[in-house]
DNA sequence: CATTTCACCTGGTGGC
DNA sequence: TGCCACCAGGTGAAAT
């Protein structure tokens, strides 16, 4: 479900409302699927530990946390991480922290208990997404492979693309090149630049390339000023939806007229995704 | 190596 | 209402 505007928005409201809190208690409810570290192993690490700060990479949630025993931080102080949390949401996860109280939702495959009594769930139906603990005493900090979308520079944004054939929708896809583009952003920033998905990468001019990143930059900036794209059941840290999806151009807008010049949105398959464009205004 | 396809899961939707 | 095909915000392994 969640590209860079979503888990942003996750990201920083579940910063909020646990920096500083200590995981008092862990409950994984399965013992499949979701854990790339071992659930034991994980629920061990997790408990007594203190949540220093959550942010984002690319698209995963790295929550940096103090060690075991130590004092809460209070909610302004973050101290030196000894060890990180990292999610990744996959296709329909979801992290929530509500009251230890409210209903178990169908699919929560974790439960962290934290002091002040709220409650950090992992909710995660399709079962795609990943947790994993990395102990910062023996392993390095948690890096996505590929580039920021919205730091990267025109020189080194051109330079990814350069000599590939594949086609630039594909591209913005492969998250070791950049890191957070998924298929709802890729196709959108297509339209703004006023490119065709299938065109080959490595064949885009200076000028096409320079109008993507800044179109990517511009559309991930207004989505995360909208709280991201709520398509089906997206919903951030309290619960609350995202309204980005209104202001889709082209994305499952099959049919539909373009804002643009009115012509009808065509759905093709590129790189086995769903993909959105305008047959006028993208060439 | 670069690129393409498919499997991994469950649930929602729309046609008949 | 039921059944079925198709679709889905992601990734990584296997095949080409």
């Amino acid at each position: 479900m969640p590209e860079l505007p979503e888990v942003e928005t996750i990201a920083h409201g579940v910063d909020r409302r646990v920096r500083g809190r200590r995981i008092e208690q862990v409950w994984f409810t399965s013992h499949r699927q979701p854990f790339k570290t071992p659930a034991a192993k994980q629920a061990r690490e997790l408990e007594g530990r203190v949540l220093l700060a959550v942010h984002r990479t690319g698209k995963h949630i790295v929550c940096e946390l103090g060690r075991a025993g130590e004092e809460a931080a209070g909610r302004k102080r973050s101290g030196t991480a000894a060890a990180q949390w990292i999610v990744h949401l996959g296709m329909t996860g979801r992290l929530l922290v509500c009251a230890p109280d409210a209903p178990l939702e169908p699919h929560t495959h974790a439960r962290l208990g934290l002091s002040g009594g709220r409650e950090l769930r992992f909710v995660d139906p399709r079962r795609f997404g990943r947790l994993e603990f990395r102990d910062l005493g023996s392993a390095a900090g948690f890096a996505a492979p590929g580039a920021e979308p919205l730091t990267i520079d025109d020189g080194e944004f051109a330079a990814l693309f350069r000599g590939r054939r594949l086609p630039i929708k594909a591209a913005l896809l492969n998250q070791t090149l950049l890191a957070g583009v998924g298929n709802i952003y890729a196709d959108e920033s297509l339209f703004r630049a006023g490119i065709r998905p299938r065109r080959a990468a490595g064949r885009l001019t200076r000028a096409e390339l320079e109008r993507l990143r800044t179109g990517l930059v511009e559309v991930l900036q207004a989505a995360i000023r909208l709280g991201g794209s709520s398509v089906s059941d997206y919903v951030d840290a309290e619960g609350a939806r995202g309204f980005f999806q209104l202001e889709h151009c082209v994305y499952r807008r099959t049919g539909q007229p373009c804002r643009s010049c009115g012509m009808a949105i065509r759905r093709i398959v590129v790189g086995g995704r769903g993909t959105h464009y305008c047959p006028q205004c993208q060439r």
